[in-house]
DNA sequence: AAATGCAACAACCGCACTCGA
DNA sequence: TTCGAGTGCGGTTGTTGCATT
C-alpha cells in the first residue's frame, strides 16, 4: 500500500508560474490566509499541486519577503549558523528575517561555498581544507538516531564501527561531517563554568533550548535541571528563553540581529 | 551572430514528522 | 495505539539569462 499523491499530477500545471496564477494565490491567501493547502489550488481556481503553492508563496510570493543581495553581514551569520547547525536551512533562515531557507540554501551552493573554498576552508566542516582529512569527532542531533541503527547494522559483521572501503578498513569518525561543532565528550561542566547568560531564571539551558529550537525532542532541559538540583521542567525553561536574561545566540540580542525565536513560518 | 558553458535560482520530489480521528 | 492526511524540510533538477568563445 502505497503512499497517496499529494495531488492529482494528470491535471496539475508544473513548472514556472504565471503572473495570472501569482495573482490568483495572493488573492486567495489575503482573502482566507494561509493553510489546508491541498484544497487551496481548487478553492482558489489554481491547477498546481498544494505543495507547489504553499512553496511559490512561501519563497516567492511572501510580502515580507526581503529581495535582493545579501550583506556582508547575512553572508557572515549564514556562515557561522551553518558551522553550528549545519545543513538546516529552515533554522538558519529563521535568523535571517525576509529570507527564505531555499534562498539561503541556494545562495550557499552558489556562492559561499565558493567564499569559504577561496578562503581555503571546507565548506562542509568549517575547518581548514589540510585539516579536512584529519580525525574529527563530531556530535550529530538530528541523525543520531539513524547513525545508532546504522552503526548496529555495521557491526554484525565488524563490530568495531569500521565499514569496509575497497578492502579497506576506514574507522567511522565523520559521521556528520556538515555539522562539525568541534565539541568534545567530557564530564559536564556547565554547572561551574556555564556563563550566566546561558541561563534563565536561574535554570539552565540544554544546548537545543539555548539555540530557540522550543520542544525538541533533543531537548535535554529536565535531565541538565534535574542534575543542577532544580525540580522545573524543560518547559519552564522553553518560557523563559525569550526573557531579558536568556541566552543570547551568537551575541543577537546585542549585535547583528535582534533575537528571534526558531519557530518555523 | 551563433554556439557553448556556466551561474543563479525557481520549482519539484520524496521522505519524515505531527496531529487528529 | 494505529493510521492516514496534511505539512515541512532538504536534496536535486530544470530553466533562464549572462558571459565567453
Amino acid at each position: 500500500m502505497g503512499r497517496s499523491p499529494c495531488c492529482e499530477k494528470a491535471h496539475t500545471n508544473k513548472g514556472a508560474w504565471t503572473k495570472e496564477e501569482d495573482d490568483r494565490l495572493i488573492a486567495y491567501i489575503r482573502a482566507h490566509g494561509e493553510g489546508c493547502w491541498r484544497s487551496l489550488p481548487k478553492a482558489a481556481g489554481l491547477l498546481r499541486c498544494g505543495k507547489s503553492c504553499r512553496l511559490r508563496w512561501i519563497n516567492y510570493l511572501r510580502p515580507d519577503l526581503k529581495r535582493g543581495n545579501f550583506t556582508e553581514e547575512e553572508d557572515e551569520l549564514i556562515i557561522k549558523l551553518h558551522s553550528l547547525l549545519g545543513n538546516k536551512w529552515s533554522l538558519i533562515a529563521g535568523r535571517l528575517p525576509g529570507r527564505t531557507d531555499n534562498e539561503i540554501k541556494n545562495y550557499w551552493n552558489t556562492h559561499i561555498r565558493r567564499k569559504l573554498l577561496s578562503r581555503g576552508i571546507d565548506p562542509a566542516t568549517h575547518r581548514p581544507l589540510n585539516e579536512a582529512s584529519q580525525d574529527v569527532t563530531t556530535i550529530s542531533f538530528s541523525g543520531a538516531k539513524e547513525e545508532k541503527e546504522k552503526i548496529n547494522t555495521n557491526s554484525n559483521n565488524n563490530p568495531i564501527g569500521f565499514i569496509t572501503k575497497d578492502e579497506k578498513k576506514i574507522p567511522v569518525q565523520e559521521r556528520c561531517p556538515d555539522l562539525n561543532l568541534d565539541l568534545r565528550i567530557s564530564p559536564p561542566y556547565y554547572q561551574q563554568t556555564q556563563p550566566e547568560s546561558f541561563k534563565t531564571g536561574g535554570r539552565t539551558l540544554c544546548f537545543i533550548c539555548s539555540l530557540g529550537v522550543k520542544n525538541s525532542k533533543d531537548c535535554t532541559c529536565s535531565t541538565i535541571t534535574t542534575a543542577a538540583g532544580s525540580s522545573s521542567s524543560s518547559s519552564s525553561s522553553h518560557s523563559n528563553s525569550n526573557n531579558s536574561s536568556g541566552y543570547d545566540f551568537l551575541g543577537l540580542k546585542s549585535g547583528i540581529l535582534e533575537y528571534r525565536s526558531l519557530e518555523m513560518k
